[in-house]
DNA sequence: AAGTTTACTTTCCTAAAGGTAAGTGATAAT
DNA sequence: ATTATCACTTACCTTTAGGAAAGTAAACTT
């Protein structure tokens, strides 16, 4: 069903739209590294601001949020004395993880590539330092 | 040095600039789609407007020159009869194909599940259609 | 001379992403 | 009574992504 493994360039239209819906659900500065942060155990509310570094209190709420709704963590409200909020990982969020690894190794080799490339003409553009 | 490799939860500071630098270069909603399509074979500008589905092609040029700036296309000039330019992927947009198939199957995954968890409520907001 | 094709560019606009800063409300410690 | 902690919320603002439509320039066809 899906043309890809037919070899022919008509990607079908199903394997169009979970591209597009997974492009369109992990893009974005941030819900890749909650989930990579979730991936070491539980959190909380807290916990990810500080983890998860630069985020603001509003954005992770707003990232929390979307990533519930797509059923890839969950939320429970503990009962300890200042209220806590805890975040982990449905089992869903595992297929996740592969993005997660193959952007790192490219992101790896990418640095390298353009660091080398613009050793010679002293410019940092593409890369975050 | 990596520090996933070592079970913490400190990604150490490049692991995290290259998450950062990977999700920044293949985020948005047609570079992927576009080195997909380039999979297949070279391309000239007008085919991959036509075979990136709604893309513009003023959006077109921009993220061919983000992509060429990045090593990961070549772009050739054709003495054709009307010029015509091809675009074709470096060696270094394999690793890319990494996480286009990891988006791929977790998007597959996700409609799945998203559609069964609208089936009882009706709408439809989390998956293209 | 007029029209077509290719590969763009330019202008204008809207919507979404994301940042800053301050505030809220519940509970608990001092 | 005051202060602190936790988990947010609200208001405001700037930047970026992306879309629509039209235009341009070169070369070829008719």
């Amino acid at each position: 069903m899906i043309s890809i493994q037919f070899g022919n360039e008509m990607l079908c239209k199903e394997a169009r739209l979970a591209l597009r819906d997974a492009i369109e659900l992990l893009s974005g500065k941030w819900k890749i590294c909650i989930l990579q942060q979730l991936e070491f155990g539980d959190k909380r509310f807290k916990d990810l601001q500080e983890v998860v570094v630069g985020i603001s209190p509003k954005v992770l709420t707003k990232e929390l949020l979307e990533l519930e709704q797509n059923l890839l963590i969950t939320r429970t409200v503990n009962n300890t004395k200042p209220i806590t909020v805890s975040y982990s990982l449905t089992p869903f969020a595992l297929e996740a993880q592969a993005v997660y690894d193959a952007l790192l190794t490219f992101g790896i080799q990418q640095r390298k590539r353009i660091k080398e490339a613009i050793a010679g003409n002293g410019s940092l553009q593409n890369v975050a330092v």
